[in-house]
DNA sequence: TTGTATACCTCGGCATGCGAGGTATAGTTG
DNA sequence: CAACTATACCTCGCATGCCGAGGTATACAA
């Protein structure tokens, strides 16, 4: 009856957070709206899933963070480690090897 | 240090076996190893992912099984219902509209 | 009789997505 | 001034779900 499918997307997060900080410097707040922006709303992660990834990632020495003012608020800026991009190269590839998986099936009947 | 990314899939086991079972009936063991081969190896569920996988989609009506004796086995053949088709369909554009969102970032890049 | 292939199963751990709720500042609007 | 919205961070805990490990049983080959 559940008329969400609540899991399609596992270890996504990882994969695009890495991606976004790879092509430059963000805090959380602004990555959540870009990840929004740039998947054309087709990806939207909450904060219940963007802070603690960003912790963990950062936990792992995949990312780096700097805090910095702006207007009385405080931001939390990430950066992308060496280490990051390694990872995000696998990520990129396990991302690629199982979508092609997927869409072969999608794709096949016997059939048509 | 984990070598591995257990998790970039989540969701799918349900997807690929919802759309193998729409072409023909298959029983557990069958489908185990047509879902590696279709994939061309980029997809491989054990069997403490695919049966508790079939049992609770039953469970949920998105199929239905019938025993069969093969050679002193018991052979267990699931075919998909109608609801099935429907969750299919949901699945399947869910899928799409997660891998096209997806494909945006990994391809956007500010100075290309 | 040991091993391999077939064919089913369950249990328990671990990770993770994600909503709900919480704190605090700044600016806007009635 | 009070209320609201936007910004910006955070944690807790539930539910889901993957997946390895282990278990049962038959048939056949070495």
């Amino acid at each position: 009856m559940s008329d969400k499918n609540p899991a399609l997307m596992s270890g996504i997060p990882e994969l695009v957070v890495l991606r976004l900080l790879a092509e430059r410097e963000m805090y959380g707040y602004e990555a959540a709206r870009a990840l929004k922006v740039v998947s054309a709303g087709a990806l939207s992660f909450g904060e219940g899933v963007l802070y603690p990834a960003l912790h963990a990632m950062e936990a792992r020495g995949l990312l780096r963070s700097r805090e910095q003012l702006a207007g009385g608020r405080t931001r939390i800026y990430y950066r992308i480690t060496p280490k990051g991009r390694r990872r995000l190269e696998r990520l990129t590839s396990g991302w690629r090897r199982v979508s092609e998986g997927v869409e072969r099936i999608l794709g096949a009947s016997s059939h048509e």
